[in-house]
DNA sequence: GCCCCCTTGACATTTTCCTGACAAGGCCAC
DNA sequence: GTGGCCTTGTCAGGAAAATGTCAAGGGGGC
């Protein structure tokens, strides 16, 4: 089950995105501006983005994308209008990871979302060292014991796993793997990536999958 | 909370800002013609800068701003009346890291000076010598051996090496990394600067990195 | 209803931060 | 050169902050 934004300022084609979706057990996410998708780009693991916004060219919200650190590895499907002129679309929907002219079937929208994530790697495995996450079963292994993770600790624990490294605040992680409408306390992180230290069987000898930064946030061992 | 420098004539339009931005928990900044915002430039994270200025074209002061060692990646979002021509506004935008026409919803300015706060903050790389700062990993490498960096230490660090050869004085450093609402004594500089010096395994015999500037403060070796 | 998960609060523990006192060093006047 | 004055370096203890830990309560799903 992957995240996915859909940027569609028309409410019907967005409905009905979002319906073949969710059937096809996805999670998604939804915005009509390119000011709204900005906003949530952080959450998403891959973004359906149609071609005409109200507010800016859908190919100038994916420049802007693709010029983010942040962004530069997220998929984006770009959906454009049906035109003659096919080569113009390729040519200006450089950037996008593949295309769909509309109208599409939602067999093929379904096969194309699918293969992408797959190709991200959004979709599939994280393998860091002894310790396996299977995205699209949502389960962990360590040593091949399968772990029993939780929703929320899988996945926060494949969010730090997918980024080796890197600092995430409390308040990115709640954000990025909570959600935006959260309204709890940062606290809560604490709990959980105390609760994934214990299920990872991490003694204090030796070094932690999960490292604190004091003052800072978490991050992911960097060679597990 | 970061510091946001509001280059606007408007007065009306200068205000509304403020509020908002204050609101959100950021400290603000004012300058009604380029010529204040060239002054205030040095103290700013991110700059709210209008199009049409008294005394310059706000794309002007965005060209000598780039032009700038010091301010090569200073975050600029630029505010532009609504236009029909909105290549032409991309066009003379560039150099910009975003922008809003105006009218814009107090949400999306938020939301958009949020993003290229934490772009700029939490990204790339700083490099002097042997000595690397890794932003996003909030870790530093002396000859590619990390260091054990604690945040202030880490903070001060990265901002004196984000400017070499520039001097701050100890409540410059206080107020720029320690944050306003700092209410100690100067000296807990030097003792940050001490463990640094030390972590930094920095021998008498060879030149510092961090050099004290009598009676006036602290600054980053200029060719490390 | 029952169970599991999520969240939160209280308390314990650890680490970092700050400060005050003293030492050392530079600068200037003589 | 040398003494005094001012600035900076050093050290260590205590305060403050951040995190770890534990347990209980609430809410949703089966």
């Amino acid at each position: 089950m992957s995240r996915l934004l859909v940027v569609e300022d028309e409410p019907a084609v967005r409905v009905g995105l979002r319906l073949s979706l969710v059937r096809a057990g996805h999670q998604v996410l939804e915005a009509a501006t390119a000011a709204e998708a900005w906003v949530l780009l952080g959450q998403a693991d891959l973004v359906l983005l149609d071609w005409m916004l109200p507010d800016e060219p859908g190919v100038r919200l994916l420049e802007r994308l693709r010029s983010d650190s942040r962004y530069e590895t997220l998929p984006v499907l770009m959906l454009t209008a049906r035109s003659g002129e096919s080569d113009r679309v390729e040519g200006l929907t450089r950037g996008a990871d593949d295309y769909l002219t509309k109208p599409f079937s939602t067999p093929e929208l379904l096969a194309r979302v699918q293969a992408l994530l797959r190709r991200s790697g959004r979709s599939g495995r994280i393998e860091r060292g002894r310790l396996v996450l299977d995205l699209e079963r949502h389960q962990a292994y360590l040593h091949d014991t399968p772990l029993d993770l939780t929703r929320r600790e899988f996945e926060l624990l494949a969010f730090l796993a997918r980024h080796p490294g890197r600092v995430y605040t409390r308040e990115e992680l709640l954000e990025r793997v909570w959600g935006q409408e959260f309204m709890g306390t940062a606290r809560t992180v604490d709990q959980h990536v105390a609760q994934l230290r214990e299920k990872l069987q991490e003694d204090p000898k030796s070094p932690l999958y999960l490292e604190t930064l004091r003052g800072v946030g978490y991050r992911f061992r960097e060679n597990p």
